[in-house]
DNA sequence: CGAGACACGTGATGC
DNA sequence: TGCATCACGTGTCTC
């Protein structure tokens, strides 16, 4: 909050990095004889995802900070290796209250990120009132993009530390966290987060937070260390062909190094489909001709699409991500900062490939509901459904609709899903699921066009995003009741529902019992109380056997909570009610754990609570039992 | 329990109908004239089963009580229409304790079904060891068993009651049931029924029970309102034929009266598809010629085998239903009784037909895990599964897959989904879905075999069922689900399991928040206690009994004061021991004025104050026969 | 290889 | 009329 009041400066200033490193000659980040396990980029998104939506907690969001060495001084930095941002409920449900504070902190927030747009996108179309950062960026959010330019030398900070020393570190607690010895931690605590871990892996470290109050748990701690094993990665695919970034972006794989780029971006009406929002390229694209059989083309066009829309969170992610990394390297060169995006900084010069990192930029901040980095999100607008649709670009739409029905259909998919071999079977599944979607052949191209809509219509695509999109809340939903469940046996969803049923039911009884107790303590202590005080004899007694009650002076009074009884009787003093009670109790098995008898003058008071183990009564049978047992037996 | 100890009575004691009526003309069931309401018969079936399973609370069974006129007396008797047995999680989870008593119940219980078994089978295989009755027959499953026999007159009973007077009646509790004017209702209570509501419906009374507490609710009476207005059953399938069974038993239609029923038996191999379980058809079937492309003959074997194989616990049900009715009309009719089976009467000495019948008994046995009625079964196992296959019938194959495909493809099944019009879409939906996957082209067989698995391996089959099993399963848990979280907003399921993790941390939060209150008030009760009991302090304090008591954990302390004597026990809880104390006092004729009991944890506390009236006592005459009292008499 | 689990596309249906 | 929900059949993967 207050750090960021200063509104006239920069919206660079933001980003300035925590540490000092600028000047650092730092090893070039994507070279691959150093760091090999930096080439897991691509599934480096979806373990964080994996991490964050499988878990049983609830994190905000999870951050993998990469090392690297400097190659003069060999010193040791930490920088930003990837992040997936899930979010908190609180972010959703609780508007925050409109202080000025607040509101002059968004303000500064939105002109950021307007800026940011602006500024990339500004060299081909200006700066439109359409970009508009219009949804308010949580503190969370913030925090997490923020935390994209900072860095860690020599085992400085939480992550540092935990890198350096190998150890994991969990702080709970807004309390724990202001007062940690990393500015960091401090900061994240002003911004809501409540919980942080940090959980050193093989190249790097992996830190989780959460708004919410998480207490260590060693089961998170394996998924990180199991996920992070690159070693498993690392045999899988070699199996299937070499380390190169082809591997990794498929799509983006032949323009690596300096290959012609323009093979993808020459045609508009790719970046019309595969950019439902901008104004810009939208306007251009119906008039243009079909998309040629080229067939690197349409696979392209077929792998941009699969990757923008189904996870649209991924690809931002992805661009952020490779936004962020040169961001490191050139730091003071701001004006080229923002369109380095390219590719590991293989393409630099190219005018509409940072136009394609902006589009999902916007495009998360049209659509998401709540927020920027937010997951669920709407992948088209109307307006791009319209231009899409009216298009009549048939191969487009079938480029942009078909591959989704077979995404792995060749082997190469197949050898890719094992990236993470463990037990964890939940795990495995995200990954199958998260790869499935995403990896998609590179050369072997016989199907392009998978089922075709039965009817000719278009509905069906929306209706298959739908669904697509139901489906994925579903499963959302699916995994915040595995995290609120706790003991969930297996893994499926069958039986976590089993589990969660039983768990309600289990804590319902407990609720009930515990809330009966309770109340009998509450009343227990009442009554010793007033037991201590002068008891009040007073008149105006509830009721209960008016008739011949009346005539013996026998009052009882029975009242049920749970099953628990708490039984009132007066009478005359000198008939040994107080045996006659106990014993009608015992006969009924009835087990006494309060009793009190008070004799004022000639009157007598019980008061006894007593517990129902064995059999239930309703009041009504208790108090006309106890009634007869009482007046009638003048036995023992 | 106790009802059924005598062991060597035979078994039909067990079917021993609760009312008298076996002398009387009652009307034969089935004629249309008279109760038109009776077929829908196929329909109680599902609206059975669709009010259970669609029930918010956890029903364990649901009959209907079918209502009939004495054609001479003009009396009125309530029989068995139909009944749906779900179970309850009880029977499944927690494995009852083996006590002689219930391992000679349940020896005594799986005899009558082996000897059920063997009668109905004997006539063509004889007793094989094979239809042993493995599974524990719970007591929930007996009840509804033994149920069938049951019949009430004019009114008896609580549904009769319910007939008579038209107004539901909903019995919750043990201790209710215990006590209800009903003897079925009383038997329901010593069988683990804590909950029991009749609802009256046009013909007849739909009774529900369930092994746990569940308070009345306006929501299942309108599901049963609906759900057995029979009039729009009537509406909507009078147009679409005629009133005859043939509409609801499809393949049974030809057979109704004395027609020839060899259609469907003459040819084992149908008998073999059908009944993938009986060992003794199963090995006939090979060497079968092929089915003819008789098309009455192939529509039949579809049907057969889809009622038999996508609902086994359907075709289950009617069958011991169609089984019981004759049981009410010829009841000292023993040896006919159970091959009486004949849908409706109509077949009386086939052999094949029984055993079909009994098939799905013993597929019912084997299958189920848990139980007898048991829901969810397994439809074929391995054995049945090679002979199918293996027979090389394709056309056999066919008919048994292709329907499914596309049940309702035709306009008469969509015709018969409408059948109870209401606005709850969860009935609508469930009437659907159990409609589609059993209501048949009867007449027009055009597209009998639907799409053709693309592959020419049966596997889709099974995949297809066993996915079908698994939805089903799903929805099981959802409906449980929605059953035990309250204040479900929405229906649908994503809001469902957002509720259900809303609910779950409320009250988790709540049960922690109530924890920490009862610890408060437990320690401030505590404290009140020892504040409000000052320590004894004073030297004639007499420790009795120090041998035994210290063994028994008792201690007793006496005070004498002139004419009164404090009395302090401290014992173990659990024991009564307040009322013997109070007892002895009251035998020695010492009157109480003050008494207080109080439990902590295991310790029981008594401190009573005595005036000593009639006689007078010393310190230890007092300590010593209080102490015998206390802890030798085990009497009152 | 078969059983179970899951996601997907698709048609139907209710608002 | 769209939009959401649902069930279904199917392909795929894992154990």
């Amino acid at each position: 909050m207050n750090l960021w009041t200063d509104d006239n400066a920069s919206m660079m200033e933001a980003f300035l990095p925590a540490a000092d490193v600028h000047g650092l000659p730092w090893t070039p980040i994507g070279t691959p004889t150093q760091m090999p396990a930096f080439f897991t980029q691509e599934t480096l998104q979806q373990r964080l995802q994996i991490l964050i939506e499988g878990a049983r907690e609830s994190w905000a969001y999870a951050i993998f900070w990469q090392s690297s060495v400097d190659v003069g001084s060999g010193a040791m930095l930490l920088g930003w290796g990837d992040g997936y941002y899930k979010g908190s409920e609180d972010d959703k449900s609780k508007r925050r209250e409109k202080t000025a504070a607040s509101m002059a902190e968004q303000e500064h927030r939105k002109r950021v990120l307007r800026e940011l747009n602006s500024l990339i996108s500004g060299a081909a179309t200006g700066y439109s009132p359409d970009d508009a950062v219009e949804e308010e960026v949580t503190d969370t959010e913030w925090f997490f993009l923020v935390s994209m330019t900072q860095s860690f030398v020599n085992g400085a900070g939480l992550p540092g530390q935990a890198f350096f020393t190998g150890a994991p570190t969990w702080i709970a607690g807004r309390d724990r966290l202001a007062v940690a010895p990393c500015e960091r931690v401090r900061q994240a605590q002003t911004f809501g987060i409540q919980t942080m871990a940090c959980v050193p892996v093989g190249s790097g470290v992996v830190e989780l937070g959460s708004t919410e109050l998480i207490f260590h748990s060693a089961d998170i701690m394996n998924k990180v260390k199991i996920l992070f094993s690159f070693n498993n990665l690392e045999s899988s695919t070699t199996a299937t062909g070499s380390w190169l970034p082809s591997q990794l972006f498929p799509q983006q794989a032949p323009n690596h190094g300096e290959t012609d780029p323009s093979m993808w971006i020459s045609d508009p009406s790719i970046v019309e489909i595969k950019d439902p929002v901008s104004p810009s390229t939208a306007e251009i694209s119906p008039s243009k001709s079909p998309i040629p059989d080229n067939p690197s083309t349409s696979s392209l066009t077929e792998n941009r699409n699969l990757s923008s829309i189904q996870q649209p969170q991924q690809n931002y992610r992805q661009s952020l991500d490779q936004q962020q990394r040169p961001c490191q390297q050139s730091l003071y060169n701001n004006e080229f900062n923002f369109t380095d995006f390219g590719l590991n900084g293989a393409v630099t010069s190219q005018t509409f490939k940072p136009e394609h990192a902006v589009v999902n930029l916007a495009e998360s901040k049209r659509n998401s509901s709540s927020g920027f980095f937010h997951k669920k999100q709407i992948p088209g607008d109307k307006k791009s459904k319209a231009t899409t649709s009216r298009g009549s670009n048939e191969e487009g739409m079938l480029s942009f609709s078909s591959t989704p029905a077979h995404p792995v259909s060749a082997g190469q998919g197949k050898a890719s899903t094992t990236i993470a071999d463990s037990d964890h079977s939940d795990i495995e599944a995200s990954v199958r699921e998260a790869e499935s979607s995403r990896v998609v052949e590179p050369e072997k191209r016989p199907r392009k066009r998978g089922r075709k809509p039965a009817n000719g219509r278009e509905e069906p695509l929306n209706h298959v995003e739908a669904e697509r999109m139901r489906r994925e809340k579903l499963n959302q939903r699916f995994y915040a009741l595995r995290a609120v469940v706790p003991n969930v046996s297996k893994m499926d969803k069958a039986s976590l529902l089993g589990d969660a049923i039983t768990y309600i039911n289990d804590m319902r009884s407990k609720l009930e019992s515990l809330e009966s107790e309770k109340e009998g303590l509450e009343a227990q202590l009442q009554t010793v109380k007033s037991a201590a005080l002068p008891p009040p004899a007073n008149e105006q007694v509830v009721n209960a056997m008016s008739g011949k009650g009346r005539t013996t002076g026998m009052e009882i009074e029975v009242k049920l909570l749970g099953g628990e009884a708490m039984i009132r009787v007066q009478c005359q003093r000198g008939n040994h009610t107080a045996a006659r009670l106990m014993s009608a109790l015992k006969d009924m098995d009835l087990e006494v754990y309060y009793a009190s008898v008070s004799v004022v003058k000639e009157l007598m008071i019980l008061q006894v609570t007593v517990k129902m183990a064995s059999r239930r009564y309703t009041q009504e049978q208790l108090s006309s039992v106890l009634f007869t047992c009482i007046t009638d037996s003048p036995r023992h």
